[in-house]
Parts: C-alpha cells; sequence; structure tokens
DNA sequence: TTGAATTAGTGTAAAATTTACACATTGACA
DNA sequence: TGTCAATGTGTAAATTTTACACTAATTCAA
C-alpha cells in the first residue's frame, strides 16, 4: 500500500442537513457544539466517516444517532473540501440533507447531549453557523429546491394527515415564494396523489379544512415514471422573483 | 491534533468525466490504466487531492494536465464511497465533470503517456471501465442531462461556428432522444442566444446550412437571470422516452 | 445540362397548459 | 346573531407546446 503511504493526515466527516417543516416554516436541525473549535456556535450534525462504512451508511448513522429515524429520505449534494475549512487539519466532509417529519423526532441520548434544536431556515443567516457549515447549507436548501420540482416532497415532510394550506405553505417555504391558492389546488389534486380523508380540522377558529392524506401507490409510480411539478406564483403579495417548471416522464 | 490520529489509511482522489462532442457523438475522454489494479482497463482520469489543493483545485489540476485546457466549464458532481471501490484501501473520489470542444484538446504529455482517447459515451457500457467509473460516467451523464435544460451547454462544447442541425445534434445525443426540427429551430431562435453569421457551409455534397455563433452577452445575462430551455420530442423516429422541463427566471 | 441525391429551411393550426382573478361558505366565538 | 378568519371554488385569456410536409440549395454523376 505504498500509495497511501505518502498521503497525509486527513479526514472525511459527512455533515447533514436535517430539513423539518412545523408551524410554517421550513426549519434545520442544529446542534450546538460544546468544543472546540467554534465552542458553543451552531454547527450541522455530523461525523467522520469510518473505515468499514460507506459514505450513506455514516449520513444514516449519524442521522439515527441524533434522531433515532431510520427510514428517511437522504440524498447526498455535495463534497466541501476547501483547504482550510476545518482549523486543526484537511477534513474533507460529504454533505447530505434529508427530509423527516417533525413530530416523529424525538429527543434521542445523542440528540439530547448535543443540545439539538430546530431552527427556522431563514433564521440560521443571522445566526452564523460553525465551519463552512452556512455554505453547505446553502448548497442544500438550493437542492431541495430543486427537488422539490421533480419529487412530491410533502410525502416526507408533512404529517399522515394534513391540509391543503399546509401542503401550499410548505411548497411556498421550500420556493421562497407565493403561489396562487387556486392555481396550487388544481395542480395538486389534478396529480392524484392525495387521498381526500372526508375528515376536516377540528377546533380551529374558521372554517375547518379538510383533511388529505398522500397515496402511497401513485407516489411509487411517480417515483419510478417521473413526476411534474409546476405552480406559478402569485403576483398579489410582495413574494420574490420565482417561478415555474416542470419535468415529465 | 489527536482527532486525525484516531483516522486511518485512506485518501481522497478527484475523477474527472470529460465530456466533449463530435461527429454527432457525445464522447468522453478515458486514459488505458498502465498499472494494477486494472491495468489495461479503461478509466476515468483521476488522481490524488494533494493537501494544498481544494477539491475543485485538484479537478483543473487533472484536467489541465491532460488536456492542456484551463478556461473550461467544470462541475462538481458527487461523492463515491463504498469501502472496498478500491482493490488497495479505502479511497473516496469526488467526481467531476466538464466539457470541452474537441478541437482545442491538443495531445499533453501527460495525455500521451495515459494513452488518453476519446469514446463515444454510448460505446463506454460495453467497454467496462475500472472500479467503479461505469457508475461514475452514468452519475455526471444523468447531471448533464439535466444541466443541458438549465444552461445552454452548446457554448461550451461547440466549436465557434456551428449549425443548427449540429447543435440540435448535440441536444439530441445529451438528451438521448429525437427532436422535431421546426420545434427545436423555432425555441432555439427564440432565446436570441445566436448570432446568424450570415455565412454557410463551404464543401459539402448538399444546401449548405447557415453558420452561427453563441452571442457571449447574453448567455451571461442567461446565466445571471436563469435559463429555458424546452423542446419536445419528435415522435417520427424511435426515439426513447423523454420529454420536456423548463426552468425561469 | 439535367436530374438524382441529400440536407437545409420554413408556417400553421390544434391542443394543452398556465395564468389572473373575487366572492360565497363554514364554523368558532363573543 | 353577527363578526372574524380561513376555506373552497370556476372561467376566460394568454401562452406554450405539439404535430406535421413540402420547397430550396448545392453537389455529383450520367
Amino acid at each position: 500500500m505504498t500509495l497511501f503511504d505518502n498521503f497525509f493526515k486527513s479526514a472525511f466527516t459527512v455533515d447533514n442537513v436535517i430539513f423539518g417543516f412545523d408551524e410554517g416554516d421550513l426549519k434545520v436541525l442544529l446542534i450546538q457544539r460544546g468544543e472546540d473549535p467554534f465552542m458553543g456556535k451552531w454547527a450541522l450534525p455530523g461525523y467522520f466517516v469510518y473505515p468499514d462504512e460507506d459514505l450513506d451508511g455514516a449520513a444514516y448513522r449519524v442521522l439515527r444517532e441524533l434522531t433515532g429515524l431510520n427510514n428517511v429520505y437522504l440524498e447526498q449534494v455535495n463534497s466541501f473540501g476547501k483547504v482550510d475549512r476545518h482549523p486543526f487539519g484537511r477534513v474533507i466532509t460529504v454533505a447530505y440533507y434529508s427530509l423527516i417529519k417533525i413530530e416523529d423526532y424525538k429527543l434521542s441520548p445523542a440528540s439530547i447531549a448535543q443540545k439539538a434544536k430546530w431552527h427556522a431556515v431563514a433564521d440560521v443567516k443571522e445566526l452564523g453557523l460553525a465551519f463552512d457549515h452556512d455554505e453547505i447549507l446553502k448548497a442544500c436548501f438550493q437542492r431541495l429546491k430543486l427537488v422539490v420540482r421533480i419529487r412530491p416532497v410533502g410525502f416526507e415532510l408533512l404529517p399522515p394527515r394534513f391540509t391543503l394550506t399546509q401542503l401550499q405553505h410548505l411548497y411556498e417555504a421550500i420556493l421562497e415564494t407565493d403561489l396562487d391558492k387556486r392555481n396550487f389546488r388544481k395542480k395538486i389534486l389534478s396529480m392524484n396523489l392525495l387521498v381526500d380523508l372526508e375528515q376536516t380540522q377540528e377546533g380551529v377558529a374558521h372554517r375547518p379544512a379538510r383533511l388529505y392524506q398522500f397515496d402511497k401507490q401513485k407516489y411509487h409510480e411517480f417515483l419510478s415514471e417521473g413526476f411534474n411539478f409546476e405552480v406559478k406564483e402569485s403576483k398579489k403579495k410582495g413574494g420574490n422573483q420565482q417561478s415555474g417548471l416542470s419535468a415529465k416522464p
């Protein structure tokens, strides 16, 4: 293995951007560092890749240890390897993002130890993360924006029963835009991905909304055949520039 | 740095999928391995990431050493880190793809030494690459398919003057589909990205085609504002399943 | 010189999709 | 019983996409 003997003190890690959705906000799970470097700062959960472990395996492990969750959507985004990104040495990290239902997330021993906490993605800018984690988060968020147009992400992020307004808010949070209510509903319903539960919300001080769930079978058809999401921005409110996109079978 | 002392003999590399376009075929630059493992097999050009070098820097270096080219479109795609992907030890590689004009590529000393050769992407399946390079190529090709819809890749892959038919063939090669000639032209010309050079081909045994070049300025506007490419498959010939997509400002 | 071969170039109408837009409905609560 | 707050619904216009076939320009060979 002389090949390797030439090579240097360096390490691989994975860092995981764990997205959730709650109270109309897209959130990300961060941990507060208990040691240097960046003691006290917020950071993405991550850890070394073990020698007997695939990259994906490491990402799943980090996620599992922190959240206790197993069957989760997880996708590699990019690697980050600036020479000086870690003050203690050369560390190249592979970034993953995952989508989880916040209500499924129960504090694990690891998450307590690491002071894990959900933060609204929009608020993280001001927070300033450790290392180059701001950059990593940005890349993963951008990827999520792409993926939401190609895959029905509501499946991963919403509770089993949800209203169309909640679903719309999710899309708006991810796309950072406002959508037209009627057009959104038309589009979503026309995909036949939703099952009308013929139930309504309870205990809200206004007309209660119908509850829906995703149709797992249709969803899997979509995943294999391709998927098309396209809803245009409403121009009423002051949403930012953004528009449609489609990807068809 | 005790952190690092725990960690293992392992290495990072970059592997580069270098695409070119010639004679109607999308091609990839491969090298024939002169040493074990996989002696004699074709492989993607790649090398270790030096300790004082960023990932992108390493990818550019590999590309430059092989092709002598500098100002090239290059994008990170994914990392590959299966435990056993390299028979001699743990090697995690970061895959990049780049787009070059084949006519700009001149044999460099490195490319001669490494027996570099262009292969049609379609033919590589049968060839069987070293390591997990088939998988890496596939991932990069897939990425290119996505990118072609969002960025006018002709810029990077075609010579300065080209015909609309050449441009169409490029899109067909990347998307692996047939496109309708009239619709393609309508779409491309409506983007105002092309400059009609008011010249025609010479020495062809048929009606000579007009020559165009890309409008650099418009191109940069597109890059900053977003880009929209959408042309649907022609159903005449037996093209495979594929259809449109758009991404707008 | 003529015509055969080959690729370039061109327009339109129908279908599908996207967009903009406003008001009646429901239930809780005071 | 009326006020509050969010739900739910339809249509017409504009835009985009799609399907489709013939004439034009040039070379080459007879």
